[in-house]
DNA sequence: ACTATATAGTTGCACGCGCAACAAAGTCAA
DNA sequence: TTGACTTTGTTGCGCGTGCAACTATATAGT
């Protein structure tokens, strides 16, 4: 016995947030656009910088390239991207937004907006300090 | 463009930091002991309470039942746990450590809270704030 | 120009996951 | 006691994942 509580750990308590965070974010679109998070991930990233390599998205979206590469044929095959690959290296796709992709990232947007609202008045007081907190754990890149 | 800021958007932050911490924690016992997050959390649960039925660890550890069930397989072929069925009802499994199961969460008690105490540090004047606000986002049962 | 090395992205494979269907056991009411 | 319903845990299935190997292209050194 002695034990070890469970529910104090923060790795713990963090995972689960992550989880519930996640399954209740994606209720909110998957099922009207067919993506899940790798996909929304991306195509957040694309709505910023309207063109980006395979490796850019790679680092952006903290996803591993074959996770990203398998995601960007499920959004080309969906029609939100487009790839090409790029004249000046060869080796290199390019992914980008169509309009169908701009036009659900344009419905995606209030989606998120009123997710994070929802967040912050959760938190209420604590609001700044756990996003400040946050930041800190985030900082160190492993 | 526009835009999105997916950096700044809080289930995105918390979901890689999740990850990584996941990670960077199972580094620490993985090789050691053979096992991971799910049997890891069981194994926590298990020694707090010295017996306990699948459905307890299904919802203490927030995993779904069927990696419950999956898990306390593998902890038994390993050694870590005796599963026996219970005379009172017999459907249900009660699981416990064994004398090798409990070895090894005395090992894993230093290098867990070691690992808290690493975040405890990280998180500097904003650790009570963080915690209660991770408390707070864990409070609706969802 | 040639070879070695590095980088971008894809893919086969093995594995663990969630879901839904299921079997087994228990409960409750008539 | 019987039949409907509930609960516990397991399992088949389809799928997405990470890893490592691989192809193709580019770069650097000689």
């Amino acid at each position: 016995m002695s034990g070890f509580d469970l529910e104090q750990f923060m790795p713990y308590q963090i995972s689960v947030l992550a989880g519930r965070l996640s399954r209740r974010l994606e209720a909110r679109y998957h099922e009207r656009f067919g993506i899940r998070v790798a996909e929304w991930r991306m195509v957040a990233h694309l709505s910023q910088v309207d063109s980006a390599s395979m490796r850019d998205l790679q680092v952006r979206v903290e996803l591993h390239k074959s996770r990203v590469s398998r995601a960007a044929r499920r959004l080309e095959a969906a029609g939100y991207i487009r790839r090409t690959q790029s004249r000046a290296d060869r080796r290199i796709v390019e992914l980008a937004l169509t309009g169908k992709g701009r036009a659900m990232v344009n419905e995606l947007l209030p989606i998120t907006d009123r997710f994070q609202k929802e967040l912050k008045d959760e938190l209420g007081e604590d609001h700044l300090a756990f996003r400040s907190g946050l930041s800190k754990l985030l900082e160190d890149k492993d």
